[in-house]
DNA sequence: CTTATATATGTTATATTATTACATATTGTT
DNA sequence: AACAATATGTAATAATATAACATATATAAG
C-alpha cells in the first residue's frame, strides 16, 4: 500500500502531518495540527506526537523548544546533523531557520572547559524582525 | 517587613524558591519545586510559576527549555544579557551552564542574512559528559 | 500619616502539552 | 506461511502552564 523507511519514505500519519507543518507559514503546536488533521482521520493527541517524534527524529521538522512549536527544515542538512538555530521575532513570532555555515562550524567546534565537543545542539535567538524593527 | 526590587532584593516567596533552585544539584521543574516548598505555605503552581518568571526575568535563574526545568545561574553576567548556553549531558542529565567569552562574544556578534544581531539567546548541547563517556 | 499606585500573594478553576497502557494492523523478511 | 519490527487506533491520565479574581503589602507622593 505505501513504502516505508528502508527508502526513508514517510508513513500515511507522518506524511498527512508534514505536509500540514510543511505548508505551513508559521510553526505549528501539536494539538493546532491535531484539529487540522481530525478530517483525514487522525483523531487522538498520541497519534500527533508519534509522527512529529519520527519526523523530528529524521530531521524533517524541528522542535522550537521555547514554542512547543514545530517547522519544517528550511536546510538540507538537519537530517544528519541534528544541529539547529534559529532566530524568534518577540514582537510578531516570526521563526526562521538559520543556516550559516560559519556559525555551525564556530558551535561543531566549539570545546567546552573540559575539551568536549558537541555536534548536537539548539541554538535559538531572540530579538525583532525586518517588519517589528 | 521585607525590602523590594529598587535593590533589587528578592520577595519571600521568591527567596524561597530560588533557595531551592540554588541549592539543587540539578534543574528542577516547577511541580517538584512546588512538592518542595509546600511546608513553607507555597500551595498552588501559579505560586511558583509567578516567582520563576520573576527569577528568569531578573537573571537569577535560567529555564532549560529542552527539559522544562529550572537552574540557578552559575555566571555574574547574565542578569544583564539572557545571553545562556548549556550543555546536557543526554545519559545522566546532568546540565551546566556554559560560561565561555569566546563563545558569547561570537554568537552576540553574530550577524543573520539580514544583517541582524541578537544579544539575546539560547544555547543548549547535547551529548555526554565526562563521566558517561 | 494618608492616599494612591504598583507589585506581590492567595485561591480556584481551567487550559495546554505530553505520555502510559494496551489492543490491533501493516510492513518487510525469512 | 510465519515471524519480527514498525505503525496505528483508542482511552485514560499525567505533566506543564495560565486565566480570573480577590486580597495584601510595599514604595512614593502629598
Ligand atoms: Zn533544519
Ligand atoms: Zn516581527
Ligand atoms: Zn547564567
Ligand atoms: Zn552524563
Amino acid at each position: 500500500m505505501r513504502r516505508m523507511h528502508k527508502e526513508n519514505n514517510l508513513t500515511k500519519n507522518q506524511q498527512i502531518i508534514f505536509d500540514l507543518i510543511d505548508k505551513s507559514p508559521e510553526p505549528l503546536k501539536a494539538y493546532s495540527i491535531l484539529f487540522n488533521v481530525q478530517k483525514k482521520g487522525i483523531k487522538a493527541p498520541l497519534q500527533v506526537y508519534r509522527a512529529l517524534d519520527k519526523l523530528v527524529e529524521m530531521g524533517k521538522i524541528h522542535k522550537i523548544e521555547s514554542r512547543n512549536a514545530f517547522i519544517a527544515c528550511q536546510n538540507s542538512s538537519c537530517q544528519v546533523s541534528k544541529a539547529t538555530a534559529f532566530s524568534i521575532c518577540e514582537m510578531c513570532e516570526k521563526i526562521t531557520e538559520i543556516s550559516s555555515s560559519s556559525l555551525s562550524k564556530y558551535l561543531a567546534n566549539f570545546k567546552d572547559k573540559d575539551g568536549m565537543k558537541y555536534s548536537k545542539y539548539n541554538l535559538e535567538f531572540f530579538g525583532l524582525c525586518k517588519k517589528c524593527r
